[in-house]
DNA sequence: CCCACCACTGATAGTTTCATCAATAATGAT
DNA sequence: ATCATTATTGATGAAACTATCAGTGGTGGG
């Protein structure tokens, strides 16, 4: 308590703080596999911890519930994402593409982060209204667009539960059956939402097929 | 097994089959109760018999488990759910309007059947593609729409993915923030989809507006 | 009326999961 | 080097859940 001198000035409170954060984490990324293959729920607390190799009583260090656990994880999941997004679109002019451009990444996570994307279909839908993640993201580039006079939507809320369950949607069909979508079944989908929110054919198709910023690839 | 005479050629196999049936139905009922109170699984079988006021040995003369009897009340909820709005909108001749107005009716089911909305929202997603329930229907009224012209979506299943997992995102909306939504947010939502699959402006706002079939109110 | 049959029932044993806690190890200041 | 502080750890007892099974009761044919 005396050495308030460079403790939390300097960066991260030095060590102590850090191996906190550590472990905190590591159960976080052992939730997040395991969320990937099933549900939630369907996990013992025994067997997070084992996975993050960490002990059997740290994780009370750090989490109420396994509730808990598992609401940090999935908030962990959803604000990585958005930040990937958007630094992805950050050199985007046009509003309207930049959300064109999300929808477009995010769909394509099947293919690049599979990972992430089963988890989106298995937690997502009630993150649709978090105040965290990708929807305060996807209002915003909505009422962008719409300011800027490229979208007219009706309710921007029914605008965004409509656009982020045609995302979970198509993510679901992808992983369920590769062999009905492609790659470019995302850019179809951009598509039908561009002219969802009230854009023509033309201008519809052709800002969902401007080449795509970013071609990270990882499998998580 | 002498008796062929009358036994199954009447009806209901007499009685004995009659109880069985009655017990079963009365542990899909009580998990449907459970499935839209809280998730999936969280939910132990001696509840559910106690829900069903029935032995809890009962449950596994039915059900092999849980998960089971999960997905039985499921398939029982969304079997429901598609006879009705087949029974509803057999009297419409446009394709289009069928399909809008199975939205319309379905989005409005957190004011008719607030029970069967949170199931649907809480489990509906992976049954986007199943071939029971709603998804064949949809697909069905989406086909019959595009042959006569109607609508000009391109896969048909990225299509069908978009408007179940819109409707799901619009549900789940409802029920979380009734202040931002409200029953004619449902009919916009049709309209919404139909512009998605190509129809103009106008043409969209007409099919989507005409009058509903059917006012059945019910709290389940 | 009696008997064979079938679904129903709840107690039980065996397993799994949870939350706590006292002991241990790491950290950082003196 | 020493010590107070704080995170980590795995053992432990309690609680919950599951699957089974022997017994009960309702059903329908003889």
């Amino acid at each position: 308590m005396l050495c308030r001198v460079m403790g939390e000035a300097s960066k991260a409170a030095s060590r102590l703080e850090r191996r906190k954060t550590r472990t905190r984490q590591a159960l976080i990324d052992a939730t997040r596999a395991f969320l990937a293959r099933r549900g939630i729920a369907e996990v013992s607390i025994q067997e997070l911890t084992d996975a993050a190799d960490v002990g059997f009583g740290s994780f009370y260090n750090h989490f109420r519930s396994k509730d808990d656990l598992f609401q940090a994880a999935i908030t962990d999941v959803l604000e990585e994402l958005g930040q990937l997004l958007d630094e992805l679109t950050a050199g985007i002019e046009d509003p309207a593409e930049v959300f064109a451009a999300s929808v477009r990444l995010t769909g394509r996570m099947v293919d690049t982060h599979p990972q992430i994307a089963r988890i989106l279909t298995h937690t997502g839908l009630p993150y649709l209204d978090s105040d965290k993640g990708l929807a305060p993201r996807a209002l915003r580039d909505i009422r962008h667009a719409m300011a800027a006079g490229r979208f007219r939507p009706g309710n921007p809320y029914v605008a965004l539960a409509g656009a982020g369950g045609s995302l979970l949607g198509f993510l679901q069909l992808w992983l369920e059956h590769p062999d009905l979508v492609d790659e470019h079944s995302a850019d179809e989908l951009a598509e039908n939402l561009l002219r969802m929110y009230g854009m023509s054919h033309e201008e519809a198709h052709a800002v969902a097929r401007r080449p795509l910023p970013g071609g990270t690839r990882s499998a998580e």
